[in-house]
DNA sequence: AAAATTATTCTGTCCGGTCAAAATATTTTT
DNA sequence: AAAAATATTTTGACCGGACAGAATAATTTT
């Protein structure tokens, strides 16, 4: 019943995640979405309480499974500069998959700023990224890695700041093959920052 | 004529700049573009052909103002160190400009991320904000103040990849007093890049 | 058959773009 | 320089279309 209920919502999110990136935040309606997910309309009212309820659903679910993305990469790794470069690798996953997800978080950051529900979701992935950031470099300095002068809370900040400017910026673009390019060089960058 | 001509249009962009950063792109209508001008509904089919021609020029418009704000502080300066202070205090302008550029330029962002219209003329801007960085660079090259082994190319997309990180995450923070944070965390980051 | 779920239809609201008429400005004629 | 004629600008009512949410109907599950 109730893994029903849940499996239900994770499609009609999936659809309109897919469906936000195709179209766009405000163009999407729930026509769509339930066309994307191939249901009635009458389903993703069922489910979720109105539109809104869907995209702040949606935020949280997207937001969430990329930061377990991230997470799980880093996990598997033991040294600070491994665990930077799994982390990178993770963020910078491929042209199409970073397209689709920046798309729709590009969306939301549009949205969150000026409606705080969607910042306060945002808020959330940003601490669970910072908390990524801060444990690499903390790490970093105790196997005498990375400068001892570098302030961690700040350092974890700037590095999801780097990421998140380069990826915009390759989204912009909008030529895949510079995907390798801002990767590189977003990793220099945080790496010089760090030593 | 031409004149007057001009000075309506540049009040109807001067309103929709307004409006969009209050109200958000979508949310927008030529009505309340209207009434933030003062002017009737028709006044604006009158001087743009439609609602995406109002849109369309207000990107160029907005960001080719930020540009010759950027330009115009940089030219002030003599030293590489000097023009890119001069650079960040002309970015990281104050909080309240900041935002309300900001707000609009995410949405622009999440625009131009599907249409290509709108990333052409984020290109323009993308391309005059790399030249800004790239003179910076190279003068400090050959000033000998910064590394020689930094490609200027690749550093201009950084610097600006950075600086919009940084303003984005601080947007979203939605928090004021970091903003004095994120532009000297933003700057020490661009330096230690570059030296 | 009662309850839960899904499909379809309806309704009120809102918006972009049009247009004819009014208002205003400019030019020409007397 | 006043009046008339013409051009430009402004206004807001209106139309067609789209959509969210509600209501209702149909179907499936228990």
């Amino acid at each position: 019943m109730k893994k029903k209920a849940e499996e239900r919502r994770e499609q009609i999110l999936r659809a309109a995640f897919q469906a936000v990136s195709d179209k766009g935040y405000e163009t999407v309606t729930l026509q769509d979405i339930a066309d994307y997910a191939g249901v009635s309309k009458g389903v993703t009212n069922y489910y979720f309480e109105n539109k809104e309820d869907v995209f702040l659903s949606l935020l949280e679910w997207v937001t969430d499974r990329i930061y377990q993305q991230e997470y799980k990469a880093v996990s598997k790794q033991t040294t600070a500069i491994e665990k930077l470069e799994a982390y990178l690798y993770s963020v910078f996953i491929n042209p199409e998959k970073n397209k689709k997800f920046y798309k729709v978080y590009l969306d939301f950051m549009a949205q969150a700023s000026r409606n705080p529900q969607y910042r306060q979701i945002n808020l959330k992935f940003y601490e669970n990224c910072w908390k990524i950031g801060r444990d690499i470099v903390s790490l970093g300095q105790k196997e005498g890695t990375f400068s001892p002068d570098i302030h961690v809370d700040t350092a974890s900040k700037m590095i999801r700041s780097i990421i998140d400017g380069c990826l915009i910026q390759w989204l912009m673009r909008d030529e895949d093959h510079l995907h390798e390019f801002y990767k590189n060089t977003c990793y220099e960058v945080i790496l010089k920052y760090l030593k």
